[in-house]
Formats: C-alpha cells, structure tokens, sequence
DNA sequence: CTGAAAGCGCTTACAG
DNA sequence: CTGAAAGCGCTTACAG
C-alpha cells in the first residue's frame, strides 16, 4: 500500500504538505493542491488509521459490553449505540459477556492497552470496585444500570417506579396476591424493581410472602419452572410480574400447558415491550423502555466524557421515561 | 500513562530490553527479568496496542457487517463469531447496516485505511463488483452467503437443497397449492430457496403459480400482509412456505386473525428454528440451520486468510448441514 | 545476554 | 505557502 511518503515523492513536496491537504489545512496553494491530490488518486493513497491513532494517541472505538445480544433488549440497545457512533466518527467493538465476570474484566482491561478510547458498560456481573481504577484510563458508562454514590455517568430508567406503576396496575385490576419473577438479584435495576415491586405492595396494605418472590435469571424456561411451583401451591397467585418479556412469555406458556386460563385464572405482565410480547396470545402487559434512546443517549454520555471533565457534566445520571402497555394478559 | 521508556529508566535497562520481557522472548537474565517486571509492576505499566499495531502493521480487529442485530440469526451468527474471535485474541466490530448499501460500503471501506485485519460480510447489498476491488487491502469473507464463481471463501448452507427439502415435506403432507413467501430476492440465499421451491413442485409435477410466490422482504408485518391477500383469493392455497420464521410467525398471526385454524385450514413453515418458532402456538415447522457455528466457522476461515494465501484453501465455500423440524403447525 | 538504531506512517509545533 | 525535524510507543534485525 502506498504512504504518504509515496504521495510526497510522486507529487514533488514535502509530505508535511500531503499531510495538510488530507486534513484540509487551508493554506495549501492551489497548484499544490491540485499535484498533491493527483498523486492521491494515482496511487490510490489512503492514510493509516494505525498511524494517525498512535499520533492522536485515539483509537476512535468504543467498546460496549453486554451479557447476551439474543435479548432484544439488548440488541436495541445496541443499535442506538452504533448509529450515534457511527455518526460521530466512533466504531464499536462487540463485547459478550454471557454473564461471566472473568470475561467483563478481560473486556475492561482493553482500556490499559488503549484498544479503546471508552468503555460502556451494561449489566455489571462485578463489584463496582473492581471498575473504578480503570477509570483512570478513560472513561467509563453505564447503560441500563447506576450505582449509588459512584463516581460513573449513566443512562437508565427509573425501575423502582416503574415496577411499583406495573404492579399497581395489577392491584388496581383487583389482584392481591401477585407472585414476583424477578432476574439475578444482584445486578442493581432487579434489586429496584422488587423494591418497587415491595413498594407498591406496602403502598396499598398487602402482605409481603417471600415465598412468592423468586429468580427467574432472566430466561424463559427458568420463569417457566417458577410459574409451574407457583401455581401447584397450596395459594396460587392470581397475578405474575416477570422483570422481563422473556420470562413473562415462559410464565404464559407454562400457565397455559398446566390449563390455566390467561388472563382469566392468572394474570401476567412483564418488561421491556419485547417482540415475544405481542407474538404470544394473550399479548403481555408489559414496562415498554426508550431503549433505542437509551442506547442513543449513552454513547452521546461517553462522547460528552471524551471532551469534559467527569465533574462538570450534567446530568450526570439521566433517567429516561416509562409507559405501561396495558394488554389482555392483565385485562380482566 | 507510564511507556515503555518510563520502564527501561526505572529498571536501568534499554526499551529494547523491556520489550524483550514484555513479548517472553528467552534471552534475558534472570536478575534483569526481576528488575524490568518490578519497574513494570511499580509503573502499572501497560504496552500501548496502538504503537504495538503500528508496528506490527495489525489492529486485531475484524469487521462484521450484518443487516440487522434484531434478528435472531444475525445475532446467533455474532455470538458464534465473537467467542472464536476473542480466543483467537481478536475484536469484533460491529457493523450494522440496516440492508442500506451506501453504509455497507462505507463500512467496507474501513480495510482501505486498516482500520480492521479482515472483513465478514452477510447479507450483501451491493453487486459484488464493488466488493472485489476491497481484497487487495485485506481478506473479505462471506458468512451465509456466496456469490457464483467469485473469489470470496465463504460459510453457508445448501439453500437450494434445504428448501427443496421443506417443500417435499409439504407435498408429503398432500399439499398440492404451496404458496411461497420470500426474502429479498437479489438476496442470493432467497435466489436459492426459491430455486429450491421451485424444484421441489417441478419434481412433484406441480404447477407454479407466480401469483402465490411473494416478497415478504424478511419482516413479520410484510409477511402478514403477504398471508392476507394469499388466503382472500379465489383459490387459496393449503400452505405458506416462508424464507424465515419471522415472516411464518407473522403467517400464522394474520391467518388466525382470519378466522383460519393451522395446520387444518393452512400448513405453515418456515427458516432457522429462531425463537419465535416455538413461542408461537402451534409452534412452527422449520430448517434449523446450524447458527452458531456457522458464526464460529467463518471467523476460522478468516483468521485462515490472514496466514494462507486465498487460492490454497481448501475447502474455499463451506457447506454447513440442516435439519427438517417437523412441528405441529404443518402436521395433520 | 544486551543495546543503539531504524522504522512502522502519520501530525504538529516551529521556522522561514 | 512550505518543509525539516521531532515524536506518538512500540519491535526487530543487527552488532557486540
């Protein structure tokens, strides 16, 4: 491939000179201008990334991390982010997780080596310790999560509104014994939705059985089996909320296989608004998430980092608007 | 952030010392060792991946474009690549581009300024000849795809064959009026499924009717309306053929919505065994392709191109196998 | 076993 | 308007 050096030679100037034409300097004389971009065409000169990174001392990547992009969730996510990106000069590098914190870690640790100018992070499997000093290598988002009290920007909804509204509305539609299918309990936004969840059942006077909060871990054929032990007991829940779609979509199907009749014996809503939602009969009530923004919104977060200081953005927790969709399978 | 230099003062050393550590190299003395890795520890020091890629004249990383992250194959075929990639200490950049072919190019383009070690391409938009000029910068090769007598390896199944083969069952099953709803057709793997189609009604001695073979451009909607129109005609036909299961799930959703009963009013089939297949009831007969490792083989094949020269491999196209998934919604 | 030097391909003060 | 020089941070023949 030709260089610059190639182009300089061939166009009879220095290759400061090429080096102003590429970047459209403007004070380039014409005739130059004109030898210098002949000589571009004639060898088919493209500039080195790999060259101009280490001179920028950029790599113009973005790294994102996410558990698994079969989830649609995450898969929307995603593709707010790459537009954003793309649009401003950013590429991303796909980094799946499945979950496993010894993978996050080793995708985290690609800022130390400058593979990547900033990192956004979803669906945290490690102590927030364990990220902090990597902050001092550039920074670091969240997407779909916060932390209490850190010192990491984010983009998120507020879940433990969102999942009190959802099970108020399972209240309102007369239920009172409503089970929780909640996913790992440890990544903060399932913590805040039982928290909403718990709030709007205090809220409104009714008991707290734990024996009726269980984790589903995010997947459908879990949720299946937590519905299926739900409702052999002795009490059945007359309401399910799953924390996502696919779980919601598993509770159906279970409920549906042992003969119950949705949303007539049971009732069940879920999270997200995925396409499982309306595919499945009865259609799930479901939390529907801005996700294209949220994605969206996030990249634009890490570039406001790329040119501020940490401290002096604001908002620095952006937290985006919810809706419930209200569909038949919590409509009596 | 520390460089190589910062470590070669510390520990008294010359950087070429250091980077001899730092790539494992045998000749160092032992005390020399101790010296460079504790200035290397003291320093937090990291090589930069930047100059490394300069020098080396490699970034590590691999382009990916895919139409559509959503879609539950193109995301199976991510996951396949991703876990190979990241074995073989490569990154994956994700390249979505929405089937628009001016952002196709522009992601192909990125091998020009090497940007990425190599490409893989799905779903390509644009005629061929546009692509070949790009092999001179790097190795581009074809997931899911293949172009007749072209020079590009590639990863897919027969899908000829496979089409053939869901359409047979279908006439085993005694239907005689098969309607087909296709993909994009410039698409050469719907080019081929039609062919597919076609062969299996010529070899069964069954007419073909241009007016019940559709464009159902790969979405759910489409491929409803697509239904629609077939079973509101005079003569309606036993069973729909679909190029993928989204577009049978959006099938069986608007003939239901019609009043018809699967499989006894209308057969249904479709492509890929994804998950909407078995959410929908009657789950949906399909050709399970092998996605993931279709993913993780294309990945191998690159990685095969960047240390073999292109005329050696062998075996160049990859034919992966299927398998018929009978289900209830063509079952009598 | 170790180091000086060249070089990967750019950009950017600095000087003229 | 233009160029010589330094430098981004590494690796790798080459020499000793």
């Amino acid at each position: 491939m030709a260089t610059i050096m190639d182009v300089a030679r061939l166009a009879g100037v220095s290759r400061t000179t090429v080096s102003r034409v590429l970047n459209n300097s403007p004070r380039v004389d014409k005739e130059t201008l004109r030898k210098v971009r002949s000589a571009i065409q004639e060898l088919n000169y493209e500039p080195s990334d790999m060259a101009r990174n280490l001179r920028k001392q950029k790599t113009g990547l973005i790294a994102v991390l996410v558990p698994d992009i079969s989830n649609p969730f995450f898969s929307g996510l995603l593709e707010g982010m790459e537009n954003v990106a793309l649009e401003a000069g950013y590429k991303i590098i796909l980094c799946i997780t499945g979950g496993n914190p010894e993978r996050e870690m080793q995708y985290i640790r690609m800022i130390e080596n400058k593979q990547v100018d900033g990192i956004i992070l979803t669906a945290l499997r490690n102590p927030v310790d364990f990220i902090t000093p990597y902050l001092r290598y550039g920074p670091i988002v969240f997407a779909n999560e916060y932390l209490d009290g850190d010192p990491i920007p984010s983009v998120a909804i507020d879940n433990t509104a969102a999942a009190q509204m959802v099970t108020q509305h399972l209240i309102d539609s007369g239920h009172r014994r409503i089970a929780f299918i909640n996913g790992p309990e440890h990544i903060i936004i399932c913590r805040d939705r039982k928290l909403g969840y718990l709030k709007a059942l205090q809220d409104n006077g009714l008991a707290v059985d734990q024996h009726i909060i269980m984790d589903g871990e995010y997947k459908m054929d879990t949720a299946a089996s937590c519905a299926q032990q739900l409702v052999t007991r002795s009490s059945r829940p007359t309401a399910i909320l799953a924390a996502n779609d696919t779980m919601a979509v598993g509770v159906v199907k279970a409920l549906q296989c042992n003969g119950f009749q949705i949303p007539e014996d049971v009732a069940v809503a879920g999270f997200d608004n995925n396409p499982f939602s309306t595919v499945i009969e009865p259609n799930v009530t479901t939390v529907e998430q801005p996700i294209y923004t949220m994605g969206a919104e996030t990249v634009h977060l890490l570039l406001t980092c790329f040119t501020t200081e940490i401290q002096k953005i604001e908002p620095r927790r952006r937290i985006l608007e919810t809706r419930l969709l209200v569909r038949r399978s919590s409509t009596r």
